[in-house]
DNA sequence: TTGAAAGCGCTAACAA
DNA sequence: TTGTTAGCGCTTTCAA
């Protein structure tokens, strides 16, 4: 009688609960322990019992890793962000984050806006813990990354822009038909000279050629686009302001490409006693949470975070679990938000 | 000569580049191209050599479940936060994912303010994956979750709370002492009549008590306490404000738990022609980016977020790596930030 | 319904 | 400095 069994260990184990040991709490293989937590309708009831109990009073928790790799099913997801920082992107995150949880999946989180060197080792950092897929905030343009990412085989959610040449899957809106259509919209009130301030950022930018490209087509002056570099903050819209004033003193109208730089640009507009929206519109990007909670109540361009998120949830399980995803490219589309600011 | 030799593989194989075939290619064993890979010196130049071209060649990216798998060693930190959406959180999780990458760490992160049930599964989901280190955003109460995150053996980080009996390491400040201060402070400037509102969080209720100990304390008169529910939001703030003046109309210093609201009472104020901090005082806490640029220039309580994922990072990793951590419990403490609501 | 055997891709341990 | 062997803890495959 080996009383020890349960406690003979090779030198190199941890010393956790395998399932090898509530297998052998349990008496049955370690096979039939793994396919009464997995695939419980595959095994008696007797046994299913028994292994449950057996889980319980050893508090056996799965090796995830041993499990992934002998199933090339990892249950991670990857969501690769610019930035995190007052973002707008949180919404997203976080409904990723909870729709990915609430079907067994856990997300890895990283933050690419700092270099391309950066990003490469990201990619590289990510492919290597072998996702199940991979989230991305934007469109990854041709290079390195993109190539390793299409080699690697795994499922790509691309998202926040459109593009003819996804990588798998997308889910997006267009950049140039809000630039387009602020610009509408900021004429049929009745605007003319108008000015755009942006954060230093390539969807930003494509906004604003073609916000510029409306107005002017409609022979109106071309609007003055001010770089408020690559802080999204309230400090860079207030400074963005004092310079649209100092070149274009009588501006009537401003599409800034964030909430945060919007609400800093109302705030430099109130610090000077200039009267929002009365002689100057302010439009946001973004519908922050607390957009329709300032004042003047900000009118912006709403994005559905929430819903890229889900949507990227469900398609990157379903790419995991084998199932076919029907529309694997999806505008979401966008809406502006007619408040009191324009 | 069995030219095929580099493609034959096993019916379970994914077919993804593995050790074996850059040591193949190569012309080594593959522990070599491993020792290649992941301690360079113990290897000569030429087969260093001869095993980088052949990772380039194939582009080979290591599978780190395999690696964590024979090593049990991870490389992966889980984070947990009660929430990301409109919170303080975010510079923290983002100084936390800075840190870990340059060191060759993932970060896993996970919402844990939704239930206890999401709590413990999220938990369980955590150590299966086994990271080698697990930071907490809080400090976890005696219960489940707490039980089997000591038993699991992985490293802890405890969070933005003090506590005598921490799991492992501790990285925090005092709700007391703040609620203490800021009576103190608000006292300072001559305010008699207080209210405080706060959100539905149990470390905002602890700095709420020590508020109204330290005002009753000094003979002033209760302050009204608020709860704002469950959201940190600008419409919450207002809200609350506006109850506020309901109850208590000759109010003349408001302390908010954390910025946002803050944001939300002096909107309603202003919203009201109620002059900040003329007529009323408010403070916030947090120190948001934006808080500086707002009108007034909100008084807060700095809580360094960012000096605490560093740390918490630096702990983690030492932990991970073996080496000995010697201040594992530290008070990063807060600070006053005189500005001009307050 | 249950189990034995053979890996998944990598590294620790020991040897040469 | 390099290699051999034997796992890490789990699941696939095949067989009973």
């Amino acid at each position: 009688m080996k009383s020890n069994d349960s406690v003979k260990r090779s030198r190199r184990s941890t010393g956790a609960v395998t399932l090898r040991d509530v297998a052998l709490l349990a008496g049955v293989a370690p096979i039939t322990a793994s396919r009464a937590l997995n695939t419980p309708n595959q095994v008696s009831p007797e046994v299913l019992q028994k292994v449950q109990d057996a889980v319980t009073s050893t508090g056996y928790v799965p090796n995830r890793m041993a499990g992934g790799l002998a199933s090339s099913h990892s249950r991670l997801i990857a969501a690769v962000v610019p930035t995190l920082v007052g973002s707008v992107f949180l919404e997203m995150i976080d409904s990723l984050t909870n729709t990915l949880f609430d079907s067994g999946y856990q997300l890895m989180l990283g933050q690419s806006g700092y270099s391309q060197a950066h990003e490469d080792a990201l990619l590289d950092a990510i492919i290597g813990r072998r996702p199940d897929g991979i989230f991305v905030t934007g469109v990854m343009g041709p290079g390195k990354g993109r190539t390793r990412l299409q080699a690697s085989g795994i499922a790509v959610v691309e998202s926040w822009d459109l593009t003819p040449t996804p990588i798998d899957m997308l889910i997006g809106f267009s950049h140039e038909a809000i630039g387009t259509e602020v610009a509408t919209y900021l004429m049929g009130k009745g605007h003319q000279r108008m000015a755009l301030i942006r954060a230093d950022d390539e969807r930003a930018a494509r906004r604003a050629s073609a916000f510029v490209d409306q107005v002017t087509r409609n022979g109106l002056p071309e609007p003055l686009v001010v770089n408020a570099g690559g802080l999204r903050s309230v400090r860079s819209g207030r400074n963005a302001l004092t310079q649209v004033l100092s070149q274009m003193p009588d501006v009537q109208a401003i599409f800034c490409s964030s909430d945060m730089l919007a609400t800093g640009a109302i705030t430099e507009a109130r610090a000077r006693g200039i009267r929002v929206p009365d002689q100057i519109a302010v439009m946001g990007f973004g519908n922050v949470p607390f957009a329709a909670d300032l004042i003047p109540a900000l009118t912006t361009v709403h994005i559905s975070g929430g819903e890229m998120g889900v949507t990227a949830a469900h398609y990157l399980i379903a790419r995991a679990e084998g199932k076919p995803v029907d529309l694997p490219v999806v505008n979401v589309g966008f809406s502006i938000l007619e408040r009191d600011s324009a």
